[in-house]
RNA sequence: CGGGGUGUAGCGCAGCCCGGUAGCGCGCCUGCUUUGGGAGCAGGAUGUCGGAGGUUCGAAUCCUCUCACCCCGACCA
């Protein structure tokens, strides 16, 4: 592609509104353009980055025995009334009406169209199992989209939903997706990692997110460095303290805390390790208060205690639900003395563990230090694990202990099970002729998001530093005086001709700029490869080749090829 | 949804407090000079000051409403 044919737009300054390196650097590089909030155009150059990420998906989903189909973006409300989730879904999906005002909705998602495809087209079980995907434009109206197109409104992903006639078969095809994502994230450049996921709404047994790794990410994982284990906090397991509770040391008492009402300011006050401290979260489950007890320096897991039985709906009691039942301001509320016929206790199952502590004491300006189970209140009701894992607690897997990071979730694997197949009475025939509803999964790519988590790990202060396989072209060639010097244009015309003939996708920089600005944009536009064509080298018959890593720092030479040999050294370096 | 902030030229911003009819940098156009790391000089174009209403002799500036966008929060009392 000659640049003078091509639209490269890009800018010094980047809008206001981007935050996030990898938003800034898109709309600085002009791969992206904002329409609205969380709606982009691709400009020409990002155009060609996501079709090489979609590129190489699509390639390994048909390597993986993936059948590509696409589906409708709009999609009658009937459908989504058949399982329950046109209500479910809420604000999230983009509804509209057509002129005789039937509802539809701008598909969020595709489990029910899918589906749909498969109870008419699936008749016995000779035709399963089947892996349908497509790759298409997804609508959903986020509370908050932000950070480009790292969550936007419209997003491009790649959606794939297999049907099985046993749950083995589902497995099966799970460990088979689960492998290709990690082909397709690899050959991306990506640094990432599978994590157990919760399987929230859309329900199901087993559950893979994929993370590219950065501290920009919205999640928090959690991991082990000494093995495999990782799982996203809301699912990963705080074991049991292997201590059992120490016997009481201290007597309990008063303590006056008339301003202090956080474990923190208590803590301080009293000089001791926020580890000493309990805190009381009360909630309401249905009509009934429960206490749940938490270390001080711990975080309630909503995930896990939604888990537990009755829990489904809690929510937080309000201030006036808690001076109701515990005739005490929040801030100073404690499980010592509390009417246990009306209030359950739930206790992390470190707090369970613990002995001499430090909690509220029910009474307005005061807490309590030495409090111990059995002695000053009888024990919880429950123990359970409801409390974010922290950095430093041991790994589930029982291999040392867990570290936290951020990612990006770029992908997710799961088995539905028959929730779908079920609601919509997708059934086969088997081998008796009796009629079985079919096992489904379902397997997410965000193709679009790919392409800013990829940035968000490589950049540098020039720009964007893209990894070979999603890079929108692989070299250009810096012709320097293209329009002035017919030694330049022959030289730079001639190595444009013979890499386009070696079929790699070159970008020859004709422009009448001056070589400090091809050479800027050349770095913000994240070539990986550049060849600098140009008088000076020419009169000693030599080109200059600097990698786009190497243009980091300043103190690297470019290398010098001999013109004649320039073809042949790039061809051999492209592999091609 | 709650809180905060911002809307002035394509982009980044100043002007607003203290009302007097709009400016800077980058970009863009023309010419000349320049040509190996975002050029120099000269000339030039571009604004419903987000929108509506109000106050005033006069509003980018003050008041009211409204729209858009951004940030934070929506878990510990």
């Amino acid at each position: 592609m000659r640049a003078t044919r091509f639209f490269i737009s890009t800018a010094k300054e980047a809008p206001s509104e981007a935050e996030l390196v990898s938003h800034k650097l898109m709309l600085r590089a002009g791969l992206i353009k904002r329409l609205g909030s969380g709606l982009y155009t691709w400009m020409p150059l990002g155009l060609r980055v996501l079709r090489r990420v979609e590129a190489v998906v699509r390639e390994e989903m048909n390597r993986a025995g993936a059948i590509e189909l696409l589906m409708p973006a709009v999609q009658p409300a009937e459908l989504w009334e058949e399982t329950g989730r046109w209500a479910v879904f809420g604000p999230q999906m983009l509804k509209i009406k057509d002129r005789h005002q039937r509802d539809f909705c701008f598909g969020p998602t595709h489990e029910e169209v899918i589906t749909d495809v498969a109870r008419r087209e699936i008749k016995s079980y000779r035709q399963l199992p089947l892996n349908f995907y497509q790759i298409q434009m997804k609508f959903r109206d986020e509370i908050r989209p932000r950070f480009g197109v790292m969550r936007a409104r419209e997003f491009l992903m790649k959606d794939a939903y297999s049907f099985h006639a046993s749950k083995d078969s589902l497995a099966e095809t799970y460990q088979t997706m689960y492998d290709a994502y990690t082909q397709i994230f690899s050959r991306l450049g990506l640094t990432f990692r599978a994590v157990a996921a919760d399987t929230g709404a859309i329900g199901g047994s087993a559950s893979h997110e994929f993370h590219v790794l950065a501290d920009s990410g919205e999640d928090l994982i959690a991991y082990c460095p000494d093995s495999d284990y990782a799982a996203n906090v809301e699912l990963a397991e705080a074991l049991t303290p292997t201590r059992p509770r120490a016997a009481p040391k201290e007597a309990m008492r008063e303590v006056d805390t008339p301003k202090q009402t956080t474990c923190e300011d208590v803590a301080a006050l009293l000089g001791i390790p926020l580890a000493r401290t309990v805190k009381l979260i009360a909630v309401m489950a249905g009509d009934e208060m429960v206490a749940l007890l938490l270390r001080g320096d711990h975080m309630l897991n909503e995930v896990k205690l939604g888990k537990l039985p009755g829990m489904a709906d809690f929510r937080l009691a309000t201030e006036a639900e808690i001076r109701a039942v515990f005739d005490c301001p929040p801030g100073f509320l404690g499980p010592v003395g509390i009417d246990r016929a009306k209030i359950r206790v739930i206790a992390d199952r470190t707090v369970a563990a613990m002995s001499d502590f430090v909690c509220g004491a029910n009474k307005p300006k005061y807490h309590l230090a030495g409090v111990n189970f059995g002695r000053d209140l009888q024990e919880p009701d429950g123990v359970a694990d409801i409390r974010n894992v922290v950095s430093g607690d041991p790994s589930p897997d029982g291999k040392g202990v867990l570290a936290l990071c951020r990612g990006i979730e770029v992908g997710h694997v799961f088995q539905l099970g028959s929730k779908y197949s079920q609601a919509m009475n997708a059934t086969y025939l088997d081998e008796a002729g009796k009629a079985q509803v079919m096992e489904m999964g379902c397997y997410g790519i965000g193709v679009s998001r790919i392409v800013a988590s990829a940035i968000e790990q490589n950049h540098d202060e020039r720009g964007i530093i893209w990894p070979k396989a999603m890079a929108p072209f692989l070299l250009v060639i810096v012709a320097i005086g293209y329009g002035k010097s017919e030694m330049v244009r022959q030289a730079a015309d001639t190595l444009y001709a013979n890499l386009m003939a070696a079929g790699i996708d070159v970008l020859l920089d004709d422009r009448d700029e001056r070589p400090g600005v091809m050479f800027a944009d050349a770095e913000l536009i994240g070539i990986p490869h550049r060849i600098t064509v140009g008088e000076r080298g020419l009169k000693d018959g030599v080109v200059e080749y600097q990698p786009r890593q190497a243009a980091s720092g300043l103190s690297s030479e470019p290398q010098k090829i001999a013109l004649a040999d320039a073809t042949a050294f790039l061809k051999d370096l492209m592999g091609a």
